[in-house]
DNA sequence: GCGGATCAC
DNA sequence: TATGGTGATCCGC
């Protein structure tokens, strides 16, 4: 019998130059064409927060090198003491290595806390409802704002310069005259007057500026007062120069037209400076092309490391290789990547109302979400059991409170009478002080799915409009339960806050909130995710199909003649419902896609990136071929085929090997990928369903005798270790060859690359158990998993083999 | 719903 | 280079 290999000719180039659609370019034109470049976005970031709050308080410190924090882990620190390579986020013991005389003082969290209030004191003016974030960050939308402040008279816009500071601490002022000039110290340095009446730095000089002569400066300062344009940049910059009279502290910010961007900004001028990107496409891409992935907010070391062995280095790296991402990375994962790498982002911040805090009128609002919230529900035919309050009072420290029921709500009744308890708990925990809220929000979550609605939940389908689910159903009764969902009530709301929160729930027992006051709609960044689920695959689905020579059953691993999938499918449909029964809810023939049939396995996408980083790829992936085993990944079909699994394992007692299941999990998945690849003819049809046997035991095992699944001898010894010594060596072979020849061929190669640890593991290596090994494969990385044996183990393994 | 992993601060 | 503590979020179980 011959196993084929499905090969995914996966060049990045080809994807974006040919006509064939993938997913991920279905999904950039649809991000494209919601592209909202609108909104004005500012980013406003404290430089070096908690370090200045001291050096302000005790200005001895800025002539020191200092560091704020404890032993354990200093907070930040300043000029000098970063001379001394003393740097934020660095244990103190360390710091006091490198810089004996260091100062480090002890964090004063409520002094920050009242500083961080009289930022926003001033920040609440410029956007009522602006996000802060900790306690030196803050995100506002001030596009409002500026279409009102064009028309307000310069009075409106004027600032008196105090030259002496008002710190409520009383302490020596800090915003003197004489630092209102220039200031050798460029961590510190305050603004300079110029002749349009705005302020510069130092750092950051605006080029149709110029440098006023002393004299000048003295003079303007004279005139002790600022006034500021009505632009952008001059609202951020007046935002900024109140924030350093009012703190004397300076603040670094970014403007764009949404806020991953602002944030990016924001970090392009600091300390003390700001930047914008005019809100065209151009402007905005011209910033993120060359940008590094580690400036995007939400790409940290984990996940630049993972992108950095794809070859993935900037922005634009990020997008030519949106089709590569698309298979390795979950969906919320990659979606991230493809708007990053098109400089899109959010522009909602979260509504905040002015304080509540009587009783009366809490519970007057919590209904009046519980009635808003109910009525959403309803209209989406949806119930739940865990009900969440969501309180932030006016410090702007947020609460969560949840409550799960036996029997799932969905009626305004029944869900304020949840909330209200859980309300009145918080009430009474601050007692006899009010409740001083600036936001609440109830969230419904833990929906009962398709098959529970059946019996649970008639009077809402009957509640439901003729022709809303019901409509789905019989138009596409191949559809799965969630599709259903998601198409019924795409139609019928489309603009409801249910599209946006879709798009990111992807299962039935995600949540939705209602935060009030309401948030704006928005539908942009839910579009694509809604409706390209059909199109996505209908594309792969036909597109794709033709790259294929044949397609393999990966249940039985029969060849099968017709390369239609559905047909295929269908076949694989048979064999599990060979030995399991049928889910009807799950698989379905027609759901699923090529791609989702043959995307990659968790364990194989994680092999990827050490296959990538261990062949040290600096050659982009574009160049690469992707090779994938006709494997059993399908979401559905995976979670059947494991059922399978376990059935049969259960049943057959191979107890040749002795090692635990457990510890072996990866290296029978390979080893069965192996032999598909390697060594088809001894993979017999009803072997394929050992996956959690141990890894011999299928293809190798023929009357008690091993058979080395890659060279297909017969070994004469029956010690384990000896034989997966010979196994190593078997497949090691191919490495070197593999990487002589420098085929650069990531899953091939990684399958190779993971039956060394099936030699590792004959030797008394102890791998991964199956629990940490598959968690969370849209962000695997060797380096995440820290918890069992390292990777480093096996490439130990080839450098010894090539020693 | 929980716990692990990642990220931001 | 490691190194901390917390909270949010994602993800798999």
């Amino acid at each position: 019998m011959t196993v084929h290999v499905v090969r995914a000719h996966l060049t990045g180039m080809d994807m974006s130059n040919t006509s064939r659609r993938t997913t991920a370019d279905k999904l950039v034109l649809e991000l494209e064409q919601s592209r909202d470049l609108s909104c004005t976005i500012v980013h406003i970031d404290m430089d070096a927060f908690y370090a200045a709050v001291e050096m302000r308080d005790n200005p001895e410190l800025k002539e020191k090198p200092i560091a704020v924090g404890s032993m354990s882990m200093l907070s930040t620190s300043n000029y000098h003491a970063r001379r001394f390579g003393v740097r934020a986020a660095m244990p103190g013991f360390i710091a006091k290595k490198l810089c004996p005389h260091l100062t480090i003082v002890p964090l004063n969290f409520k002094k920050y806390e009242e500083v961080s209030k009289e930022v926003r004191e001033i920040l609440v003016e410029y956007d009522p409802s602006f996000m802060p974030i900790g306690l030196d960050e803050a995100y506002l939308n001030i596009t409002e704002y500026l279409e009102e402040r064009q028309n307000w008279p310069e009075d409106k816009r004027s600032y008196f310069i105090k030259r002496e500071n008002t710190a409520k601490n009383g302490k020596q002022d800090v915003t003197a005259p004489s630092e209102l000039k220039l200031n050798e110290d460029a961590h510190s340095s305050s603004p300079i007057l110029f002749e349009d009446n705005t302020f510069i730095t130092e750092e950051q000089p605006v080029a149709t500026s110029h440098l006023y002569t002393e004299e000048q400066r003295d003079q303007e300062l004279l005139l002790n007062s600022v006034v500021f344009g009505t632009s952008a940049e001059e609202v951020v910059k007046e935002i900024r120069f109140r924030i350093e009279q009012k703190t004397g502290l300076t603040a670094s910010a970014g403007i764009a037209p949404n806020m991953t961007l602002a944030k990016m900004c924001s970090d392009q001028n600091k300390p003390n400076g700001q930047y914008r990107i005019s809100p065209d496409r151009q402007s905005v891409m011209d910033f993120i092309k060359d940008l590094p992935i580690r400036k995007v907010p939400g790409i940290g070391k984990v996940t630049e490391k993972m992108l950095k062995a794809l070859g993935i280095l900037t922005c634009n790296e990020l997008y030519q290789q949106r089709t590569l991402l698309s298979l390795l990375f979950s969906e919320t994962s990659w979606h991230n990547f493809l708007d990053v790498s098109l400089g899109l982002g959010s522009m909602d911040l979260e509504k905040t109302f002015s304080e509540i805090n009587t009783v009366e009128e809490q519970y007057r609002l919590c209904q009046e979400l519980c009635r808003d919230l109910a009525q959403d529900l309803q209209k989406e035919g949806l119930k739940g059991k865990t009900v969440t309050l969501k309180l932030k009072n006016v410090n702007f420290e947020v609460k969560t409170r949840a409550s799960t029921v036996l029997s799932a709500v969905s009626t305004e009744e029944e869900i304020f009478a949840v909330a209200k308890d859980m309300l009145r708990t918080e009430i009474d925990g601050v007692a006899p002080h009010p409740l001083r809220l600036r936001l609440m929000g109830i969230r419904v979550s833990g929906f009962l799915n398709e098959e529970e609605k059946k019996y649970q939940q008639r009077s809402i389908i009957n509640f439901l409009k003729p022709g809303k689910q019901a409509n789905a159903s019989l138009l596409q009764p191949g559809k799965s339960s969630h599709e259903h969902f998601t198409k019924a009530s795409e139609t019928s709301h489309r603009e409801s806050f249910f599209d946006k929160k879709r798009a990111a729930r992807q299962q039935s027992n995600q949540e939705l909130l209602i935060n009030k006051p309401a948030n704006k709609q928005n539908s942009h960044d839910i579009k694509s995710s809604v409706n390209t689920m059909e199109e996505t695959n209908d594309a792969i689905g036909s597109e794709n199909l033709n790259e294929c020579h044949s397609l393999t059953c990966p249940v039985c691993f029969k060849e099968q003649r017709d390369s239609d999938l559905e047909a295929l499918n269908r076949h694989i449909d048979k064999c599990l419902n060979g030995t399991l029964v049928k889910d009807n809810a799950e698989i379905s023939t027609s759901e699923n896609s090529w791609e989702n049939a043959y995307h990659f396995s968790p364990d194989n996408k994680k092999k990827i990136f050490e296959m990538c980083q261990k062949n040290k790829m600096n050659k982009s992936v574009d160049t690469v071929q992707l090779t994938e085993v006709a494997d059993n990944s399908t979401s559905s079909n995976t979670e059947a085929f494991h059922k399978v699994v376990a059935n049969t394992s259960k049943e057959r007692e191979h107890s040749l090997l002795s090692e635990t299941a457990s510890n072996m999990y990866l290296e029978q998945n390979f080893s069965s990928k192996i032999i598909s690849l390697e060594n088809a003819e001894h993979f017999e049809k009803s072997e394929c369903t050992q996956e959690t046997q141990p890894s011999y035991s299928s293809g190798a095992i023929r009357d008690n005798v091993l058979v080395c699944p890659v060279c297909n001898v017969e070994q004469k010894t029956t010690d384990l270790s000896l034989f997966n010594r010979h196994v190593d060596v078997c497949l090691n072979k191919g490495i070197i060859q593999e990487l002589t020849e420098q085929i650069v061929c990531p899953v091939k190669s990684q399958i190779m690359e993971n039956s060394k640890s099936v030699g590792s593991m004959g030797r008394g290596h102890q791998y991964m158990n199956p629990t940490t090994g598959t968690k969370r494969p849209g962000l695997m990385t060797p380096q995440s998993t820290p918890k069992k044996a390292k990777p480093s183990t096996s490439k130990q393994t080839i450098e010894t083999f090539l020693k």
